[in-house]
RNA sequence: GGGCCUGUAGCCUAGCCUGGAAGGGCGUCUGGCUUCUAACCAGAAGAUCCAGGGUUCGAAUCCCUGCAGGCCCGCCA
């Protein structure tokens, strides 16, 4: 909440305190989100205490508070009294505090944080599933930067173990079909290489090779799946890239078995005093830890010595730590328990943790996506299906045709990245292209359009937004939105020390909505209020560009 | 079998942490462009908040027991 409104409604709960106190009722709490007005009083337990009807308590608070100056309005309904604060004599200070550039932003210390996301296997071209991860990874590094916190995001390359050396075996090996797109074409060998480890010895002999020589270190080996991967991932950043969601660092796995951070990792593991043997394996005994069955033995090297994909993982964290005062990884919920498991680790090893943000798996309305049984939709065919659409609605309008296709592109990403940013991460999410294609009601195009009509009124004003002068009382529109504004900061607020970004796009469609409420039934140019309108429209105009911009999706001026 | 996540109108979803009057959106029906952009606005219909029990003046929200769906349980990554 605005640091004003809040101050304002404390000042009024003193005063209706007073009166409490003198009626000697008990304290009334209050609703700070009630259907109607600024916040209500609930009445039932002094109903209790008092031995009265909570609707009879309603009535006389009401009276009683009526006549503070501050309140507009005390209404009883039922067994609440609905307050509506004086909106008139702060307006002034509340759009002043929203235009300031510290509103919303942290008061606490600046944290440096790097954000791990995506770290998609490079074995190919992004599926709907995955998209999950970027699009929330980047937004969620989008507000705490916003917030006030110095942010960067790094993307894992997973350059060793069997599914990088099945890559590099089927990149040296079987030609590809030029398609376009690098990571298109490329994923065809790393798919008949795979097939052909299901199938063939010799090559499975072959593939496994490789994998004990990455783990091992040879330094050739290390450097050929390095590039493999780098190869796949230069077609999978042109997908980032258009989604908006390029990391800004590629951390490869492979580097940390070449610099040897990985053998200095098993070699202070294995002081632990919770470390044990077992045919040659090392594993830590969480019996303490509460880890339920097998997951007991958390095992950090195989019997020949060398590690897995976990040990790699702790000597990665370990890196982060040495130059962040957090790290944060979006991950899929099928990394939950690894997860718990790293963090116990690195505790064992007097280490930070990371935070972690899961999210549930996207799936198709037929069921899960499945690359074996090739139900798979690619995420560049979505962008491309959803840019098109956005195209064919523009189609109508007498742009040119250099901005209809630039609208377009901030449409159709826009809408994607809504859509999915708009539903819990934790809840499970079932990808229906025709619900992504609806560019109507809740989605992005319709917080733009919001914002394109701010737009639209400040060039027609074409004059120096004015400081503000209020000639006539707020209407009830007018109020509505800046009741709204003025819950910019506690929005933020939640969303950050929740990680759920998911409040941005309600709050989000919230102003557009109301914004689009008050566009009806306040002309602006003109208004004997037009003073306070045109702020009204210019602060809108700002909060809705700064939250769309947390999404990640363009707020352009016309559309 | 064990652990974690989820269950809210025909469909999608917010609210759950911190108990107080069930919010949106899609779809359906009705009305609104000579007025700063109708990708908009207004109105209508549509909800045993998975089920049962408990705590409470009050439970979608907290606790317990079930049920259904997802995910995980390798010396793979």
């Amino acid at each position: 909440m605005s640091q004003i409104v809040t101050d304002r409604i404390d000042d009024i709960l003193g005063k209706i305190s007073t009166i409490t106190r003198k009626l000697n009722w008990p304290d009334l709490p209050i609703d700070l989100k009630p259907p109607i007005g600024d916040f209500a009083l609930i009445c039932f337990p002094a109903a209790k205490i008092l031995k009265q009807d909570p609707s009879d308590i309603a009535t006389k608070i009401a009276l009683q508070i009526n006549d503070i100056k501050e309140i507009t309005s005390a209404e009883p309904e039922k067994g609440y009294c609905n307050v509506v604060i004086d909106w008139n004599d702060i307006t002034i200070d509340v759009i002043n505090e929203i235009n300031d550039d510290s509103y919303a932003k942290t008061k606490e210390d600046v944290e440096k944080i790097l954000i791990e996301h995506t770290s998609a296997n490079p074995t190919g071209p992004f599926h709907m599933g995955r998209a999950r991860n970027p699009i929330i990874g980047d937004s969620i590094a989008r507000l705490l930067q916003y917030y006030g916190h110095n942010v960067e995001t790094e993307y894992y390359v997973n350059d060793t173990g069997r599914q990088a050396a099945t890559l590099a075996f089927g990149l040296s090996n079987y030609e590809t079909k030029n398609k376009g797109k690098v990571d298109h074409e490329l994923v065809e060998a790393y798919q008949k290489a795979s097939k052909l480890l299901e199938e063939n010895e010799n090559i499975r002999d072959e593939i496994y090779r490789k994998m004990e020589e990455i783990e091992g270190g040879n330094a050739e080996v290390l450097k050929e799946v390095k590039e493999s991967a780098k190869k796949m991932l230069e077609g999978m950043k042109v997908s980032l890239k258009r989604l908006g969601a390029e990391a800004n660092n590629y951390y490869h796995e492979s580097d940390l078995i070449a610099n040897g951070k990985v053998g200095k990792v098993i070699e202070s593991l294995k002081n632990s005093e919770i470390c044990k043997e077992e045919n040659g394996a090392y594993y830590l005994d969480l019996e303490k830890e509460n880890i339920a069955g097998r997951n007991q033995k958390f095992f950090f090297t195989r019997k020949n010595g060398l590690s897995l994909y976990t040990t790699r993982d702790i000597a990665y964290h370990l890196h982060k730590f040495q130059n962040y005062d957090k790290a944060l990884n979006v991950l899929g919920e099928d990394h939950r328990l690894q997860s718990k498991l790293l963090g116990i680790a690195l505790r064992e090893l007097d280490s930070k943790e990371p935070i972690s943000l899961f999210y549930s798996f996207v799936n198709l309305p037929g069921g899960k996506m499945s690359t074996r049984a090739g139900r798979v939709v690619y995420l560049d065919n979505v962008m491309e299906m959803i840019v098109e659409l956005a195209k064919n609605k523009l189609d109508e309008t007498d742009l040119n045709k250099e901005t209809k296709n630039k609208l377009a592109e901030d449409i159709g990403i826009g809408s994607l990245r809504y859509n999915i940013l708009k539903v819990q991460a934790e809840k499970g999410f079932t990808f229906n292209i025709e619900d992504a294609l609806n560019l109507q009601g809740d989605s992005a195009p319709f917080a733009m359009y919001s914002h394109a009509r701010a737009a639209a009124i400040i060039r027609n004003y074409s004059k120096d937004i004015p400081d503000i002068i209020l000639n006539e009382k707020l209407s009830h529109s007018e109020i509505r939105l800046l009741r709204t504004l003025a819950k910019w900061p506690d929005t933020v607020q939640r969303a950050v020390s929740n990680l759920a970004i998911h409040y941005i796009p309600n709050y989000t469609h919230e102003l557009a909505s109301n914004f689009n409420q008050f566009y009806r039934d306040c002309p602006v140019i003109g208004n004997n209020n037009e003073q306070l309108r045109i702020n009204l429209v210019s602060s809108s105009k700002r909060i809705l560009n700064t939250s769309l911009g947390i999404l990640g999706v363009k707020a352009p001026d016309i559309m």
